[in-house]
DNA sequence: AGATTTGTGTATCAATCGACACAGAATGAA
DNA sequence: TTCATTCTGTGTCGATTGATACACAAATCT
């Protein structure tokens, strides 16, 4: 619990609203329908197992997130900013192309199985099928967070190029839309079961693929 | 009382019943159910929806298909066996192992973002949720439904082995559950919308990946 | 202090969920 | 024809859906 800031009116600190304060922990609460989401989806996810798992009653969670779209949208935020890092901080360190698709694919396969105490198997954002299920603005919400990802790989691949290390002829929409289907089609693995171990095995052989597919330019 | 069986004439026709007749047909609602189910997934499509699609009263579906849940499970049965072939067909009368996954995966590249007038974009199998919306007996039919894919992978791969065509020391589960991740990952693209020819270099991309996979023997 | 503002808990809303009772309609059998 | 059987359409069941009304509690402001 926060103790009592200043009353300095010109801190930066968010505002104490003035009335009764909240009994609960908004990011916790989030995090918990972050996890149900994850786990079960949009549509099978009632607002009776949300409030259960935040530990909250309805009218505050009405009050605090709007209404069951508003808080998957930021559920979503959420996930994106707390668990895609994982995904994603190789991949923004290694100094190639190269290596940072290996990191990618790996971290993947190693984040996407191992979770164990924490999230649910597979990736939020990939199995998402908010999309097919009627809700329009969500499925936008959605191909938006996973078109993220494809810019990010088309980008680091020109820059893959400029530096030399790619051929100028080589396809990068493809070598991008490959490792993004390899990306999302091991979320559905995951979900299913399949092991580190074998996730890997498979990222293993995609990076084989890239190989190959750089060398022929 | 049992039922009479013998007064079958030399007529092929199925059995008529002895009551009132159905007014509808029942494999071409059955056909209507799977679009929808595939479609918007299994929570999201209500009893409602159902009976409008197919045509007919939620009585005549409860009498017809027994439940919700029933009736999904008659769908994926009828989704199999009507669209799966469309990915299958070419594997199975390839000569080689080789060909049989080139034939694969573009078949299930050009299908994917095909059916255009008929299905939804996704295989409805890969796409499917329902193990994780908290269907545990319709998860497992779904992911029997996935794990054949994979064995036929295995299977046709350990014959590549003993026609010479591929090399024994080669890693068979982390070859077929590449192939079987691209597959998937490619519905996912697919129901986001990828086109024809995104889908089809993907394929050429992992089909690079096969081939550099098995001379590394 | 009193006034104001905001969150909590109970209790509930209309709408929809999956599923079915019932009566009438349409067939084959007797 | 009359009976037995099976399907269809209307209507509706209890439960659950997402979402609030209301009264009270707990904080800040003047």
């Amino acid at each position: 619990m926060q103790k009592k800031m200043g009353a300095e009116k010109s801190h930066n600190v968010a505002a104490r609203g003035r009335g009764r304060p909240r009994a609960f922990d908004r990011e916790t609460a989030l995090g918990q329908a972050t996890r149900l989401f994850w786990s079960k989806g949009y549509e099978a996810t009632s607002i009776a197992d949300l409030t259960e798992a935040m530990g909250i009653g309805s009218p505050s969670l009405y009050a605090a997130f709007g209404s069951k779209e508003a808080l998957y949208a930021e559920t979503l935020d959420y996930y994106r900013n707390t668990y895609e890092p994982l995904f994603w901080a190789g991949f923004m360190a290694a100094p190639s192309a190269r290596e940072a698709v290996i990191a990618l694919l790996k971290d993947t396969a190693a984040t996407l199985a191992g979770f164990a105490s924490d999230g649910p198997r597979g990736c939020m954002v990939a199995l998402s099928a908010v999309g097919s299920e009627g809700h329009a603005e969500l499925g936008e919400v959605v191909r938006t967070a996973r078109a993220i990802g494809l810019k990010l790989l088309k980008s680091r691949l020109k820059q893959g190029i400029s530096d030399g290390e790619i051929p100028r002829t080589t396809d990068i929409n493809a070598l991008a839309r490959f490792v993004q289907t390899v990306q999302v089609g091991m979320s559905i693995l995951a979900r299913d079961g399949a092991s580190r171990n074998e996730l890997e095995a498979v990222a293993q052989v995609a990076i084989s693929g890239w190989d190959a597919q750089v060398a022929l330019g």
